[in-house]
RNA sequence: GGCGGGAUGGCAGAGUGGUUAUGCAGCGGCCUGCAAAGCCGUGGACGCCGGUUCGAUUCCGACUCCCGCCUCCA
């Protein structure tokens, strides 16, 4: 049985879904004004973790994932800088071209690091008109007002306004370091700004209100709603979307619904991913000393996968530490672990799945123990570090190499190293090295060890690497 | 000012009221002419001070330090 942390209730609870065996899921995805840091990586790499975890329990998964491609602020208050007028400055392109450029990386890293895409994936810019009428709504229960900047959500209104965050809203009024304007309450947010008189923005759309764009936290309702109606099984992100961004996606959520439905809390289950710390300080696109990207990772030839490991050895309910020494061993570990299961693989080459094979073990029930308790470390709030803990267990115990092999490849449907599909890579030596190589291997077997460690000694300056096995040797390159 | 989360061996990081993960690194051994790889084995930890308990790293309280959110943020 599946036990999933929920934020909204602060408590592990029994994860079933509202409709038999079907599991509805929305994830915040990424605003595409700039590069994804892995970071940002991190939380997506958790929401992967689930649905595997999900599926394993043989749930269907419906995810919507959303592109913020519009109307996210930076900068203090709510007189911020739209975030893609703002990449569009600074790069001399245009709004709609930053944005299609750095979804097409995010979904080059989502890639790279073996994240299995969404069943929907949408941009707000697609979903103007959903938005709008999302903010009618909203309207029509009076909720909003006027500002001279745009439309607000008056949070006041709403008793119930904060659960999520457990806001204590007159402590937040009165330390506000925010300049609250013309706004009401200091938790009141924008519904729908107007675009500037004396500026002319790249994205605006007309509405009810006048020209201009939609409020950040808009676009989640109103997709999520498009997409898997009002109440859905679980909602994920980031912890630092708790108390603003999520809070105000339930806010407008339930105001729409009120009065009819109340409290529908939008997701049974409020999932959040923790952040990666550098220097022991969350990783931000801010701090301009080149912030870490996938690419990176790969430039300095590390495998994304190894990215991916290092991840799983953490509980993503925690802050993890990045450093280049912890990753250094997740790449170990990860190939150590591909060298041994290409190794069974080789030894073994039988399907795995063939079930003449399966009674013909002697311990057949091996696997499977594994295989439960792998399960069962997953099924307690995702605990891959456990699992991955058991994963090592099954491979340094006494089972069969086809059975490690069939607990392998039902842990990789979690874990999603690919390990079946990894092979060696190819080297190609250059024949003057394999020349060398082989008059080597001739002074070695004529125990002419002083010339053979000298042409050892050669080969390595010319960068490759002899090894002996007892009949023949390998060259790999250092 | 308000709210919340942490401090575990060299590093990363699980977990537990007594048996004390896992990975990487280290050390010892096997193997090897040497090496590499592989295999086997192994030392080492629970911030500080009190309390509860037969027994606490684990529960409770104080303290110190760190981090996050409240402002764009995964």
């Amino acid at each position: 049985m599946l036990h999933l942390y929920d934020t909204y209730t602060r408590s592990l609870r029994a994860f079933t879904s509202l409709v038999p065996n079907q599991v509805r899921l929305y994830s915040c995805g990424p605003t595409v004004y700039d590069y994804q840091h892995i970071g940002n990586m991190r939380t997506y790499l958790m929401c992967d973790g689930l649905k595997r975890v999900l599926k394993l329990n043989a749930y269907e998964v419906q995810h919507v994932m959303n592109i913020t491609d519009v109307g996210h602020l930076v900068g203090d208050g709510d007189e911020g800088e739209d975030k893609m007028e703002k990449g569009s400055r600074r790069t001399g392109q245009s709004a709609w071209n930053i944005a299609a450029l750095y979804t097409d990386i995010f979904l080059q890293d989502v890639k790279a690091l073996n994240i299995g895409m969404p069943t929907v994936l949408c941009k707000a810019t697609d979903h103007i008109k959903e938005q709008i009428e999302f903010v009618q709504d909203i309207e029509r229960k009076g909720f909003t007002y006027r500002t001279s900047d745009g439309i607000y959500f008056d949070t006041s209104k709403q008793a119930n306004y904060g659960y999520l965050g457990r806001l204590d809203k007159d402590g937040l009024q009165a330390g506000s370091r925010v300049d609250i304007g013309e706004k009401r309450n200091a938790t009141d947010y924008a519904l729908w700004k107007f675009s500037k008189p004396e500026e002319k923005r790249q994205m605006e759309w007309p509405s009810p209100w006048g020209i201009g764009f939609p409020g950040w936290h808009i676009e989640c309702s109103a997709m999520a709603q498009h997409f898997l109606g009002d109440y859905f099984d679980i909602h994920t992100g980031g912890e630092d979307h708790i108390t603003v961004h999520h809070t105000n996606e339930i806010s407008q959520t339930e105001a729409r619904l009120s009065p009819e439905t109340n409290n529908t809390r939008l997701a049974n289950f409020w999932v959040h991913g923790y952040f990666l710390l550098l220097n022991n300080a969350k990783l931000s696109k801010s701090n301009n000393d080149g912030f870490l990207r996938v690419q990176l990772l790969i430039d300095k030839a590390y495998d994304p996968l190894a990215y991916r490991y290092l991840c799983m050895t953490a509980h993503y309910r925690g802050q993890l530490s990045f450093t280049w020494e912890a990753l250094e061993a997740a790449q170990t570990a990860l190939n150590r672990i591909r060298k041994q299961y290409f190794d069974a693989k080789i030894a073994n080459p039988k399907p795995t799945s063939s079930s003449t094979e399966l009674e013909s073990l002697a311990t057949p029930k091996g696997a499977q123990e594994f295989q439960d308790e792998f399960l069962r470390c997953l099924n307690d709030d995702l605990n891959f570090p456990k699992a991955l803990a058991v994963f090592h267990k099954a491979w340094s115990s006494d089972l069969s190499p086809t059975e490690k092999l069939l607990f392998s490849d039902y842990a990789d449907q979690a874990l999603g190293l690919n390990l079946s599909n990894w092979r060696p890579a190819e080297v190609v030596v250059p024949p003057e090295i394999q020349q060398l190589a082989q008059s080597r291997w001739e002074a070695k077997t004529a125990k002419d060890w002083a010339r053979a460690d000298a042409i050892r000694e050669q080969l390595n300056k010319l960068g490759w690497q002899m090894k002996d096995a007892a009949t023949d040797f390998e060259l790999k390159p250092l």
